[in-house]
RNA sequence: GGAGGGGUAGCGAAGAGGCUAAACGCGGCUGACUGUAAAUCAGCUCCUACGGGUUCGGCGGUUCGAAUCUGCCCCCCUCCA
């Protein structure tokens, strides 16, 4: 499709970190860039209008979720995704397979596909590439997920072996299936910790030439170090030429250590799930909100932070709209969570551009620190 | 004045002789969250020098043993006069 290409503007000499624009049929957007999570086409909590202020690019939703609720039939009927929740820019729509390892209990995986329960009242569901695909072409999102199997970490070379090979049968399928001209469909690279794994995936996804790559089975318990080793294992095989997509990641550590990896796109459920429990990023680490010691605090959350939350109201405020369980406090800090993610890439982007990635990402780990969560 | 009912940890509220430093809820304090079954989950919440110490309105009594039985007293609530 030729609405979708990336445009590698500049490479990092001394990382390879990769700056450029994605561009999609709804807009072009700059990478590396960080996607903000919508499962049930929202971004909890946020407006449309909030994202965009914030400098979102793509948002992401849930395949399996909009399945049940509220059916892609009734989101086709909208007009699709982006007329259905209001969102002008780009959208990707993840497959259902990350469900495939989170609802573990409930489903049963054949060669042809898995068998869930339906978490909400037990009904029968039954996902394959095919139906992943029709149920995305009819959400109608600018880059659709194949359907794969997110693998537990950890997991047997055989198990990986066995899941990854059915994986790249069913990303075959799914292209086949592929029809929508204006949607960019991903292939997704498991093998597990397995470096001969991901290189075969990820040569495999390759010879089938699609217009983007995801790293799959990340972020999902496995050590940092085990993590930046299954983005290199993939990454070498992958084409530089097109966009790279790590899954599910979303602390400053993963998300630096990914871009100097050659990643281009991140998602993460992180930066809204913490803020709806009074976990915040800052530039001095991470805030319980909760916490007592801020009841008095009449400071901003982050005087280095430009978000709507942080220009106008103090810790004591965000303190007493948490502890109250007022809606509007999970706003402002989801607001400002993904806002600073959001500027942790702009920062990287301009970094990348000048040659210095490497100092940027020490110099924010060295702020941050250098540890899982925030 | 008469008749009932009741006082349990910060609050509400179980418990009716040993398994009780006392269920549970709220409140308070602290963690955790990574392609969202998550506005969720977990821990702590009498004092402690971690050996133990002091608790169930108060002071006595019975008992090997009492928040639980008993005497008196002090409060509170409801109804009647």
């Amino acid at each position: 499709m030729k609405d979708f290409y990336l445009e590698i503007k500049h490479i990092d000499k001394k990382t390879g970190a990769r700056y450029g624009i994605l561009h999609t049929p709804h807009g072009d957007v700059e990478v590396p860039m960080f996607m903000p999570v919508g499962t049930l086409a929202t971004v909890k909590t946020l407006s449309p209008e909030e994202l965009k202020s914030m400098g979102s690019g793509v948002i992401l939703a849930n395949t399996y979720h909009l399945s049940i609720r509220p059916g892609a039939d009734i989101v086709a009927k909208a007009g699709g995704l982006h007329k259905f929740m209001n969102y002008d820019g780009p959208i990707l729509t993840d497959s259902g397979g990350y469900q495939v390892f989170s609802l573990a209990e409930k489903r049963k995986i054949t060669e042809e596909g898995v068998h869930f329960k339906n978490h909400l009242n037990g009904d029968k569901l039954f996902f394959s590439p095919e139906v992943a695909i029709d149920i995305e072409e009819k959400l109608g999102a600018d880059i659709i997920m194949s359907f794969d199997e997110c693998i537990p970490y950890p997991s047997s070379y055989e198990y990986t072996k066995r899941s990854t090979e059915r994986t790249l049968r069913w990303a075959k399928r799914g292209k086949d299936a592929h029809k929508r001209e204006d949607q960019a469909l991903f292939g997704i690279v498991q093998g597990g910790d397995y470096e001969g794994l991901r290189k075969m995936c990820a040569e495999e996804l390759a010879k089938m030439d699609f217009p983007g790559y995801s790293i799959g089975g990340t972020s999902i318990g496995e050590p940092k170090d085990v993590c930046f080793r299954m983005i290199d294992y993939a990454v070498k095989y992958l084409p530089e030429d097109k966009p790279r997509y790590l899954m599910g990641v979303g602390s400053i550590d993963y998300l630096l250590g990914g871009v100097a990896r050659g990643i281009d796109m991140f998602d993460c459920v992180l930066p809204t799930r913490l803020a709806r429990h009074g976990a915040l990023m800052t530039s001095t680490g991470r805030v319980n909100i909760r916490d007592a010691k801020y009841k008095e605090d009449f400071s901003s959350l982050d005087e280095n932070c430009d978000c709507y939350c942080c220009r106008n109201y103090t810790k004591a405020y965000l303190r007493h709209l948490y502890v109250c369980d007022e809606t509007f406090g999970k706003r402002l800090l989801s607001i400002h969570n993904i806002r600073f993610l959001i500027r942790l890439m702009e920062g990287a982007r301009e970094a990348i551009k000048e040659d210095r990635f490497q100092e940027y990402m020490d110099e924010k780990l060295a702020q941050f620190g250098d540890k899982r969560g925030f």
